[in-house]
DNA sequence: TGCTTATTAGTAATCATTATTAAATAGATA
DNA sequence: TATCTATTTAATAATGATTACTAATAAGCA
């Protein structure tokens, strides 16, 4: 028989808390920084076990870069825009997705000098191999 | 003085070769065990260096998932789309960018559960920073 | 052909993340 | 409220991907 009950634990709460509070986009090793001012004694894993848990449940996104995974926990529909200089990842807005002629473009965040689009599902194969 | 010239190594050739007769999107593990069939000495370091190399001077672009890196050789414009299941990552040619209702749409590839979009360039911070 | 410097193989080190385990605790139930 | 049990925890070891280091090798220009 399998429960699958989360629980809401004081350390769960607290990252929550915390990734509710900024408009940055900290990596485990950040929130665990911040984290442990208000619970001195949590551990790092601790931090990776619970956004790996809110990942899976839809309670945050994460956007990889460089090695290292960023987490955000702003669930409206937006797009990111990664300063290639200070690494610095910014919530991007836009409205429209004409992807055209975007390259080279001045936002207001900055200059776009190239993008990644990346779709997630299931492909036709692991669909008809379902049973 | 700077002499940034690079060379045409056969380590690097075989690479460039492997990754331009493929058209799925190796890791540096799986294009080391192929590059290695036809250069038995080549070490994973090497792979990794060319690779390095290779992202920053254009010639790959490349794709994280999970934790690893996927490369592609394939320079003209085109998306991904990556199997939640089986982790394949397959080529997108889509020639719209219409991404509002793209959740839940069919393709011919598979169906779209999520999507991310992110923009790099620099921030206007950066920017003005510059000397 | 010789020279200079990028590149290599081999290996150790690093960094981000996950696994392991015994103890603690959330939250359901008596 | 006390009890129970599966989930979660802290601490730490282990893993996996990638980078750094170093002496030897080899592009490719003069």
């Amino acid at each position: 028989m399998i429960t699958n009950k989360q629980r809401l634990t004081s350390q769960k709460k607290i990252i929550m808390d915390y990734l509710a509070s900024v408009d940055t986009h900290p990596s485990a090793e950040i929130i665990y920084q911040a984290v442990k001012r208000k619970l001195p004694q949590i551990s790092l894993g601790t931090v990776y076990r619970n956004l790996k848990q809110l990942k899976k449940s839809g309670q945050v996104i994460h956007i990889p870069y460089r090695g290292t995974t960023y987490f955000d926990a702003n669930l409206k529909l937006h797009h990111h825009f990664i300063c290639l200089n200070c690494g610095r990842i910014i919530d991007f807005w836009s409205s429209t997705q004409n992807l055209n002629n975007v390259i080279g473009k001045q936002t207001d965040i900055g200059k776009i000098e190239s993008y990644k689009l990346i779709f997630y599902g299931k492909c036709h194969k692991c669909f008809s191999e379902e049973e």
